[in-house]
RNA sequence: UGGGGGAUAGUUUAGUUGGUAGAACAGCGGAUUCUGGUUCCGCCAGCCCAGGUUCGAAUCCUGGUCCCCCAGCCA
């Protein structure tokens, strides 16, 4: 059967957001314009849930030739830093999107803001409350409850001016006053019980600086900044739900025109948390080494790790968008991780483990090189020589002594392949006197088999990697394990979060031997290690003296599956 | 218990005038393989519940159940 065009074209993504945007454009509402927008706060990394929003706002826009901004919602002066923008920016940028001339502050929209409230005082819609935060709260009333109006409500428009005019030019400590629009403190959304809109805040912004000493909320920013940019589809995570009503209010009453706000469930990942405080708070508590430790869910740790930006967008695509909560499984994002590596990684060998062979029957000065495939699925990617010699390292784990069933690799008397090379058997096992341990191995080689074939045609059940002990590099190796040793981390508590981090999410091997091409390694891309992983050198504790990898994710392992299956059956 | 949302295999999803519930991941089994990788094939497994309308319901109607969000001067 042949492929003909119409089968090629590739289904158009779909998921009920693009749906909704979609019969926008057609029915021409917003003049058939599409603007979308990523809004973080610079107040930590970014991590792999926003990337979900990332794709999905920047996907959006340049599906329908729109513009999608970055736009920053710095109004909490207390949290926010310019580590994190520019972390940001960095991450976007590596994820694959560019928001070209499209960079926005909501801090450089304080003056309009601040017009903006201007406004609804005087359309007593907005005015200044004197209570402390405690009798707000008690005012507000409970979810079963309802509320109670402030004594300060009806303060005339004249004297909220002033008061607020007094706030802006910092005649009050913080707490005394705060402006608050006049809804309703009967609503049954507890949003519209006169939400506050501005509070004092005597600190310094990291882009106004001391300019202001009043900030408003993100309620009373977000949906005119979105207003004041033009943007159409404003796309967030479902727990705006409940705001929404009040960004309509806002809008309405300020007489802007509003965008569509459409809510999405935002991504939980098993085994991981994805909520900037609580990866904040490990990184505050030393439990990680920092917002890019390669075990983190930030994109800054992935990119570390070597996970690539394609494999990323690839997983937000996979998980689709929807409303219901759920929690993906981390072997979802590793099967897409592999699946991307496994087609562009560069193949090259390297030993973990290493144990030293020694080839009997192999001349002591000799040096063969044998030609290695760089990616069986790419062959455009070439070959390389790797050096062959009479002593050579192989994986500890490739050897057992007393071969359990189904093992295949090396044991005594029996024979093996060397990839790209010889086979070679073996014949003497040589212990530490002291530990009894395996300390090295004696082998002999055929020579008729160069090439990993033998011309009597027998069959060897193993191939194994090997470096060759005087051309090998040495390398420290980290290798990674899942974050938290149980599965849904996200519903513990701070308290205890640390105390379910999985004792094994890293592993620090050294004097691990590589190949000699690795002697100095690409820093931009992630090797398969053969039968082992995928690895990339460390962007930060690497160095020429030093080399350090990351396992960015090991290979499928059945063998691996076979013995733990193999224990469980003998624990039980 | 006020208001706002959501329920399709173990997990994440598709299902557009009502017409045999489709996929991916995970799990299990097999074939191929100079990576116990990759690839390929097969198996397992699902419409929250109860009624109703209909020749026919995941889809429409009624009534339940369960889960999530909101009581920051956080976002």
């Amino acid at each position: 059967m042949s492929r003909r065009g119409g089968d090629e074209i590739h289904k158009l993504k779909s998921d009920f957001v693009r749906d909704a945007v979609s019969q926008d454009v057609r029915s021409n509402k917003f003049g058939g314009r599409v603007q979308t927008r990523f809004p973080p706060e610079p107040n930590g990394y970014l991590h792999i849930g926003h990337a979900k929003s990332i794709c999905l706002n920047f996907g959006i826009a340049s599906e329908h030739n729109g513009v999608c901004s970055l736009r920053f919602d710095d109004t909490n002066p207390s949290n926010e830093e310019s580590e994190f923008v520019e972390s940001i920016m960095k991450d976007v940028r590596w994820l694959g999107f560019d928001w070209g001339p499209h960079l926005r502050y909501a801090s450089d929209y304080f003056e309009e803001l601040y017009q903006f409230a201007l406004q609804l005082i005087r359309s007593e819609k907005a005015y200044v409350d004197s209570l402390s935060a405690d009798d707000i709260r008690a005012y507000r009333g409970t979810l079963t409850e309802t509320g109670k109006n402030s004594p300060y409500r009806d303060r005339t428009v004249v004297e909220n001016i002033e008061l607020f005019k007094g706030m802006r030019a910092g005649e009050f400590p913080e707490g005394s006053h705060v402006l608050r629009a006049k809804i309703d403190m009967c609503s049954g959304n507890i949003n519209m019980r006169d939400p506050v809109m501005y509070r004092i805040v005597h600190a310094r912004h990291y882009r106004t600086g001391d300019k202001w000493c009043i900030y408003p909320l993100y309620d009373f920013a977000h949906g005119q900044s979105d207003a004041l940019e033009g943007v159409t589809h404003s796309v967030c995570t479902l727990e705006f739900e409940n705001n929404r009503p009040l960004y309509d209010w806002f809008l309405d009453e300020l007489s802007v025109a509003h965008p569509r706000q459409i809510e999405f469930a935002r991504l939980n990942l098993s085994h991981t948390v994805l909520s900037k405080r609580k990866l904040g708070e490990l990184v505050a508590g030393g439990h990680v080494s920092g917002w890019d430790d390669p075990r983190m869910p930030t994109l800054s740790g992935m990119r570390r790790r070597g996970y690539t930006p394609t494999s990323l967008r690839n997983f937000c695509e996979t998980i689709g968008v929807a409303k219901r909560n759920t929690t993906v499984d981390m072997a979802l994002l590793e099967h897409i991780v592999r699946k991307d590596l496994n087609s562009c990684a560069p193949r090259v060998m390297g030993v973990l483990r290493p144990l030293r062979v020694v080839l009997l029957n192999y001349p002591e000065e000799k040096v063969e090189h044998v030609e290695a495939i760089n990616n069986p699925e790419d062959s455009s990617m070439g070959t390389r020589s790797v050096p062959f010699s009479r002593v050579l390292y192989l994986e500890k784990d490739d050897f057992n002594e007393d071969p359990p069933k189904k093992f295949y690799r090396l044991a005594p008397g029996r024979e093996v392949r060397l990839r790209y090379a010889y086979f070679i058997r073996c014949e003497n096992v040589v212990h530490n006197p002291e530990t009894g341990e395996v300390e090295e191995l004696h082998c002999t080689y055929d020579p008729s088999t160069l090439g990993g074939m033998a011309p009597d045609g027998r069959k060897v059940k193993a191939t194994l990697h090997w470096v060759s002990a005087a051309h090998s590099v040495d390398a420290e190796i980290r290798l990674y394990e899942r974050l938290f040793s149980v599965e849904e981390p996200s519903a513990l508590t701070s308290e205890i979060l640390a105390s379910s981090l999985n004792p094994e999410s890293l592993q620090v091997l050294r004097g691990c031997k590589l190949e000699p091409s690795l002697a100095q390694p690409s820093s931009d891309s992630t090797y398969q290690f053969e039968r082992q992983g995928y690895f990339c050198v460390d962007s930060i504790e690497s160095s020429e003296n030093k080399l350090v990898f990351n396992r960015t994710v090991a290979l499928r392992d059945t063998w691996a599956r076979i013995e733990s299956k193999r224990h469980a059956k003998r624990n039980n």
